[in-house]
DNA sequence: TTCGAAAATAACGTATACTTAAACTTATAC
DNA sequence: GTATAAGTTTAAGTATACGTTATTTTCGAA
């Protein structure tokens, strides 16, 4: 049974049903719990060291999330990603992040505001330079993250880093499978001067294109290489 | 206790944990539960003639909805909604729905494909002509519901309910005090026209400022009449 | 061998019991 | 009277117990 359950020395305030969420989601995104699998509520206590009372409430969670699937006598499977899953997915975070290149355009944020864009961005460069495909991504990912931000809108926020957490384990895969991303270089310098140049309408239609763009090539290649459920 | 625990007669099949939060989620939506009520968890589940455990499961859902806030030793609030609430809520359904206006222009439906929408215009006109404002906001809804239906997209359809759902208390109590939505339903009319011509970007673009503007309607209103959280 | 019915199993939904610690009360010192 | 400390209460978090029922297995008949 969980080793400390009255956490001597440190102030650890977290739950076990927390702990179990955030245990299991990292898993999953993780692919240490690869699509298709599945486990009975008490295996997944068992194996977290709890009781199935947190461990229900964890997976409520990621249900909702739409992580993982909950059936009745056929416990928590863990949910495969169709291609046709990926285009809803990316259909959504096109939308949703497109819209937050609008707004942040219309906030008349001027070099100092966007730094962490152009900070972004210039990693990338460099990355794509150096070959360097994981900075690469990592830096792709500090941009499209610190452009939501700057909206403030909170839900936006999550609403958006959870739909990206569904796309992450086969951007990933695929990383190394697409084409060198010179074009996303260039739409992200274009969606940064029009955040710069405070034109709301460019900067949603350059991320939207970007992004609608990305979406298909991803794709495609779920289609070609047979990746059909992931 | 819960009269009917091994439901004789009807195979009625809902569990506990669902009726809770079908329940609790209608009572805050029609604002019996109004913003602000806090109820402790062992309250909430004599209310519902249960115990505690599918109430909390429900309370765990309602809390990632964003309807209620759980702090533990306070219960359940139902979250109120601020004038910056219902901005972030807006970006957000105003992001989704014109994405969703742009796919369906995209499938190149003809009049029959997009019937549903024709019925909702053509009651939101005779609603307005009758100065029925109950009728038009059901047709409008209608409207809505329809053609993010059309996209096929089960996430963004449902996203997109939950959102609507957040501004729900807030549309039904500005209906009256709002001025006649007679361009509301020219809009409707560009919008549908739109994606007869198969034109997603006017279509996107239409629906983007239509729901930009009534946002900013409702936002006001909030403000002017003191309805600051509600 | 194959099918179907009956029995056995066990996973889930729910209730309840237990434990911890936050919030409140009381008491005591200054 | 205020402030602090000790004591009390109680809500939430977790574990466990229990009943129901879906699933699986067994077993007999065709």
């Amino acid at each position: 049974m969980a080793s400390d359950h009255h956490n001597h020395g440190s102030k650890s305030r977290v739950s076990f049903a927390e702990q179990a969420y955030i245990e299991l989601k990292q898993q999953i995104l993780g692919n240490r719990l690869p699509a298709g699998t599945q486990f009975l509520e008490q295996e997944i206590a068992e194996r977290l060291n709890m009781s199935r009372t947190p461990t229900r409430e964890a997976m409520i969670r990621l249900a909702n999330e739409g992580l993982v699937e909950v059936r009745p006598r056929h416990g928590m499977r863990v949910l495969p990603i169709s291609p046709q899953d990926m285009s809803e997915i990316y259909q959504i975070i096109t939308a949703l992040e497109s819209a937050a290149a609008g707004l942040v355009a219309g906030l008349g944020l001027d070099r100092e505001g966007v730094r962490s864009l152009i900070e972004a961005v210039d990693k990338m460069d460099v990355a794509l330079q150096a070959d360097d495909l994981d900075a690469w991504a990592a830096a792709d990912h500090q941009f499209h993250s610190h452009l939501v931000r700057l909206t403030g809108n909170q839900r936006l926020i999550s609403l958006i880093e959870t739909y990206n957490d569904q796309g992450h384990r086969v951007r990933m895969t695929t990383l190394h499978m697409r084409p060198k991303p010179e074009k996303s270089n260039e739409d992200h310098r274009a969606v940064l001067d029009a955040i710069l140049a405070n034109d709301p309408d460019t900067a949603r239609e350059v991320h939207r294109r970007h992004r609608e763009t990305a979406g298909k090539v991803l794709i495609d290649l779920l289609h070609e290489h047979h990746l059909t459920h992931m």
